[in-house]
DNA sequence: TATGAATGAGCCTTCATTCAT
DNA sequence: CATGAATGAAGGCTCATTCAT
C-alpha cells in the first residue's frame, strides 16, 4: 500500500509469441529486467507484471522461476553483489601488493560509483523487506570490505582498527557519499571530503610500505 | 504491494464508547499510536487501520487529521525531530562553551541512543516514501548538525572541514553505529570505534589520541 | 459513488460562532445554500457538509431540519417549483384573458429561462434519486401546464389536444430548448425553432378569439 | 453518494469454478451484465461488484476490461447505440425511397420502443455522469436523426426546418413519449399524441390531417 | 437548538498469486 | 515450459449519519 499514484493501464487480449528459452537464460533475463524496472520506477512502484513485461515474458512465467517477489529481490541482490565482487577481486588483489592505499582509494571510488548507479535500487535491497534476510557470506560486501581492510592492516598501510566495526562504518561512509552525489551532484567535492575522512581515520602516518 | 504476509486478526466484538477529544489531543494520540505501530510492525506492514485501532479511534477518524498516509509520516518525522532537537538545544549550547569536544561526544552518544530507540522507525522516516520530502529547515537534523560543527570549528576544537559534507558523513556514521548496536548489541565496542573515527577525523591534533 | 475525483480537504479544530436563528430562517438558509451548492458543484459532488458550510451552519445542524439528503432534495424541488408557480400565476391569468397565445409564448420563454438557470440542478431534481418521489399536486408543473393548456383550448387559441399528454410533450420541448441553449448558446435560434414547433402544433389556424 | 439504502446481501459460500474466456467474450458478458444491473437497480445503486457478480466474474476482473465505472458506462452506451443504429440502417433507407413519411413514423415507433425498453438505463446513459462525454459521431443518435430529417426534407415529405435544432426536439419528443408509456402504459394514446405533434410540426401539408 | 468530532459501512481499485489452456 | 485470464484479499479513502458536549 501507500504506493505512488501514477496509474498503470492493464490490457487484455494482446498476444505475443511464445519464446522458449533455456531456464538459465530466462532467469537471467528476469533478473535483469527487474534491475531495470527497480531502477526506473523505484522499488515501491515496481510490480511483478512490470518485470515480466520488461523481460518479454508472460506474468505467470515469473512464478516458474521465483516463488515470490521477495525471492526475486534476494536474487537481484545476490546478482548485483556477486557481479560487483567478482570485478573487485579481479582489480584489487593484484594492485594491492605494491600500494595498498592507492588501490584502496581507487576501490572506494569504484564502490561509490557502483552504489550511485544503483540509485533507488539500494533502498529495495538494503533497506526494504529483505533487509533482514541474510546475505550469502561469500558475496557479502561486509565480508569483502573486511577482507580488504585486513590486507591493508597487514600491509601496514592501514591503521590498526577493529575490522568488523570499521567495515560497517566504511560501508556507510561510502554509501552516504554515493547518495550525496546522487542527490546533489558535485562529485569531486564529496569524494574529496570522503578521502579526507578516510585518510585521517585509516591511513598510517608514515606510508610505511615495509 | 509486496507486503509481508503475516495475517492480521480483525478485532471482534469489543466496541468501546465514542471518545470525544479536542483536536490537538486526538491528533497527538494518533501520532503516538503511529509511532508505536511503526516501531512494532515496521513501515512496510503498517496500515491506516492499525494506527487508528492502536489509537482507539475509528478508521475514518484518521482522515480528519491527515490527508493521507504520507501526510502522517511527515507529521511523525517532524514530531520526532523537533522533540529531539528541542532537547538537544537545551543540552548542547551550555556545555559547548567550555569544552566543545566533550559536549560533542556526549551529544553523539545521545544521538546514537535516540536513533537506536527509533528502531525500524528510522526506515519509515529516513529511507521510506517521504525520504524525498523536504524537512522544515529549523528542525532538520542536517541544520543542527551543521551548526554544531560550525561552533566546533570556530572554537578551534574541531578540524576545519567542509561543514555541509561533513555533516552528512557524521550523520551516517552515527546512524550506522546506532544500527549496529541495535543489531549486534555490544554498545561499548561500537561506540569506541565510532569515537576512534571521530577523533581521528575531526579533532584538532592537540590532545594526542594514543 | 462514482463521484468525480476532485478531493475536498476536511479540517478539524476551526471553530466559529454559534448562530441562533428562528427555525424557519435556518431552514430557508439551508435550502438556499443547497441550491447554490447543487448549482455550482453539480448533484453528484454535492455533500451534506458543503451545504451546511455554505449556509454557515454546522454539519449536525443539517439533521435538525432534514431527515436525510433525499429529504433535502425534495424540499429543494418544492421550493423551486412553488416559487416558479407563484410567479407564474401572478403573470399568466391576467394576460391570458385578452391574448392567450401571446401570454403562452411569453410564459414558455420564462420557463425556458428558468430551467436554463437551473443548470445541472434539474438533473438532481428531475432525473436523480427523487425522480420517482411524487410531487405535491398543487405545485406540480404538470398540473400547471395542463391548466394553462386548458385555458388556451377553452379560449379557442389552442388546438384541441389531449391535455395531459400534450402537457408532457410541451414540458419536454421546453426542457430540451433550455438544455440546448445551456449547452450551445444561440438562444434566439433555439427559441425560434421552438416557437415554430409550438405554433405548428398547438395554434389554431385562425386566432379565433371568440 | 447519497445512494439509496436498500441493503445488499453478500452471496455466501457458492463459489463456482474459474471460467476462462477469450477477452471479447468476457467483455461482452460484462457489458451485458451491466445492462441488466443498470436496468434492474438503476444507475444510482449499481456497483462494480454487482456487475461482476451478475457476470459470474470476480470483482477484479472488471478492471481488466474497464479502467473505471465511467469507462464501462461509455462502453454500454456505445454498445446500445451502435446496436440500434445498425438495425435502423437496415430498415430505414430502403423504405425511405418510396414513402418517407411512413418510414419515418415507423422508425419513430421503433425508437420509442427501444427507449422504453431501456427503462432506467437511459438515465445512466443520457443524463448521468457521462452525459457530457462526447459520443463517437458515427453512432450518435443526433447524427442519425439529422440524417433522417435531411432525407425527408430533400424528398419533400418533411417541412423545411433547421435540421440540428429539430433533431434535438424530435429526440426529446420521442424520449418523452417513451418515458410516458413506461410510466403510464396506454401506449396507443401516447403514440397518437406524438404523431399528432409530429404531423402538425413536420409534415408538408399535402395529406391533410383532418 | 447548535456544534463538530467521531463513527464505520461501503466502494473503488490494485496486484500478488493461481491455474486452465 | 509458457501463457495471460481470472481471482480475491487488501487497503485507501469518502461521507451520510450519530451523538457527546
Amino acid at each position: 500500500m501507500h504506493r505512488s499514484t501514477d496509474s498503470k493501464q492493464k490490457k487484455v487480449g494482446v498476444k505475443s509469441k511464445r519464446r522458449r528459452l533455456r531456464p538459465e537464460a530466462r532467469r537471467l533475463e528476469l533478473v535483469e529486467a527487474a534491475l531495470s524496472v527497480l531502477r526506473s520506477q523505484g522499488p515501491i512502484n515496481a510490480r511483478v507484471e512490470d518485470v515480466t513485461e520488461a523481460a518479454g515474458a508472460a506474468k505467470g512465467t515469473f512464478y516458474l522461476y521465483f516463488s515470490s517477489w521477495e525471492d526475486l529481490l534476494i536474487e537481484v541482490r545476490a546478482h548485483l553483489l556477486s557481479k560487483y565482487i567478482t570485478e573487485m577481486q579481479k582489480r584489487f588483489p593484484v594492485e594491492a601488493l605494491s600500494d595498498w592505499w592507492a588501490a584502496f582509494e581507487k576501490e572506494c571510488v569504484y564502490f561509490v560509483d557502483f552504489v550511485e548507479e544503483l540509485g533507488d535500487l539500494h533502498k529495495a535491497i538494503f533497506h526494504g523487506q529483505i533487509a533482514d534476510h541474510p546475505i550469502d557470506s561469500p558475496i557479502s560486501s561486509g565480508t569483502v570490505v573486511s577482507w580488504m581492510l585486513k590486507t591493508g592492516i597487514e600491509s601496514g598501510a592501514c591503521r590498526h582498527v577493529e575490522i568488523d566495526v570499521a567495515a560497517r562504518l566504511l560501508f556507510s561512509v561510502l554509501h552516504t557519499t554515493a547518495d550525496s552525489i546522487g542527490q546533489m551532484g558535485d562529485r569531486e567535492r564529496y569524494l574529496n571530503s570522503m578521502f579526507d575522512l578516510l585518510r585521517a581515520w585509516l591511513r598510517t602516518s608514515a606510508p610505511a610500505v615495509m
